[in-house]
DNA sequence: AATGAATGAGCCTTCATTCAT
DNA sequence: GATGAATGAAGGCTCATTCAT
């Protein structure tokens, strides 16, 4: 009798959606989970139904969007075996993924280091995304390509570097399309990186 | 009737010091004023007489430590001409402050781009810091020992590896005094800055 | 198509089993229905398919116990005439019962006289378990066995002795058996009943 | 300047006076903090400046009104030595001050054996109230005056019977001052009593 | 009959800020 | 300057109840 069975989840999305959108805008705190629900047209019940609390959602959302940061960077992506290329590629596409989803690469910059979300959540998703980025290390380490420091202080690096970047982009986004500054920004992380 | 004009500052310090200490261990937004004026030995109404606003505290907390920062930076620092040698006395300084200042340095990492701070007080403490790096990005330009990329995305990236610096040493505490930590982390920094 | 048409009675009785023992151990207000539906393996919406109103389970509540409790006290009673016997018999059967069902004598200690039942239920309730006292009060009283006091003052005296009497023994349930306590239990009620 | 200086206290009374009465007539869960408040001519942060919780207040207002009939059975109490003499000074004293305290009065009929009360701040009302009668039952045991019963279960029966009878005396105002039904109500309470 | 997602009024509590002393 | 009682708006969260399936 119905042909909208899934329907269900949209909700739970839609509270997400907004949350991610008041975060980034209004802070944290500055939201309460009234105006969530309202911005996601659903009843205050109904978030907490699907949150049992506020923190939960940032929690949720948090790991996400990581989780979805993640996936677009290993998915479709040809390897061609030599490091400094293939990490161009990857270097790129991440600013790519930052500058087509202006809120999500927001949310990055703001939360990725604060205090709203707890440090466990932090670190679980730091793994899950780090996973590719160890990887290329090892590879270019092996290679003797890559500088033989610590991996926590590179991994770290990278982390900062690529926050810094997108930081640039986001202040300055009408240089998002221009190749100089694009290569600039990848040329200031591999020389930082290679042995 | 009193003979001590002076005293006054020490509860405004007061108040700060335990500012400083509550936001970094709870966050701005789970410490009430309460709390701090409870734990700098204060009534809460003498904690609004020094500040307007809970935001002013932790403005001029946030322009204090930026501005003690800038200052031990500067001050007593001999620049030998060297360029390279120059990054790496200051960089390697400015680890020993954060080092040394481990609260501080927790307050740096947790708010240098939160929104619990307005962004012009933010944008203030930049400029108050960046003169002497500026300076020397500028000079290394010249001599055409630093890259020749733009200075906002220079300046940006020297942020964000100093950031990834001083979080890595405190993750690692015990690496403080490792100088193949030390060094390695510097020479991420200058190979990424160097032409 | 289902060929148990009584099973139906099962859920009910779940839904008034788990609300006894959650009403006894956390209170009224503090149990949900929704914990009342879950610890009878029920879904929230059956719960009120056979409650209208969460006060509605507990007047059922109180009225099936008080009920079970007087038909308990009724059947299989031998009476022998004898005032003093018979009240006696009464009195350690009654006391039997609570010792038995701890559960149930410890809602009948918590809400015997809680705001949380309906004034008119608990009314109702009493009528269905007095009938017998009364009974004896009035043969009593006729054989002059009884003090001629006012029917009201002796059965709410009467009553609180009972409660009295239960209290005692949940708070010191290895007395339970006891032979000197119960009969002293008894005495004490008796002595003040008797001309 | 100021002719009123005690007159903080005022508002803390004025708080338990209102829930006192709410507390009362409509139960411990119907009321809420902000008509306790309202009714206490006062504001919802200054409720909980005083208390902490809204469960304290009602655990303040259940010792202080405890306090307060204890004390008032102790003073101005002549003892005659003789036992029986006395425990009807008591008796009818207590049914005084429960008959011109008639919220008090229904206060303890409610929440006496209440859950929204925590068991041990009614145990250590027990404690500070029960000391003159565990005296007196002690005293009247030696003279064997009072029957040799467990202090337990006569302390249980005491509270019990008493409670039944401002409970007569509640549901019918008009015996308050009725001699018959008074004498009546202390008969019963000692034939139980005694040896 | 059974389910459980959805609802939204209402509650307890917090907290930045004020102000009379 | 210092104090801390008082304020009241606002917030996170609960929960009895409904209803489409």
């Amino acid at each position: 009798m119905s042909s909208t069975p899934i329907v269900r989840t949209d909700k739970k999305q839609a509270i997400l959606d907004s949350a991610l959108q008041l975060f980034v805008n209004k802070g944290f705190n500055a939201t309460s989970t009234a105006s969530i629900a309202k911005a996601a047209g659903v009843a205050t019940g109904t978030l907490f139904h699907h949150f049992p609390t506020k923190k939960d959602i940032m929690s949720q959302l948090f790991l996400s969007i990581k989780q979805e940061f993640a996936t677009n960077m290993v998915s479709n992506t040809q390897f061609s075996g030599d490091i400094e290329q293939d990490a161009n590629t990857l270097w790129q596409k991440a600013i790519d993924w930052a500058i087509a989803q202006p809120l999500k690469q927001l949310f990055f910059l703001q939360y990725s280091m604060s205090a709203d979300i707890d440090a466990d959540v932090r670190k679980q998703a730091m793994n899950s995304i780090l996973g590719f980025v160890v990887e290329l290390i090892n590879r270019g380490k092996q290679q003797q390509i890559i500088a033989d420091f610590p991996n926590a202080l590179l991994l770290e690096n990278c982390h900062g570097q690529y926050l810094a970047a997108i930081r640039f982009f986001t202040d300055n986004p009408h240089l998002g399309d221009d190749e100089i500054h694009r290569s600039a920004s990848f040329k200031l992380f591999w020389q930082a990186m290679k042995a």
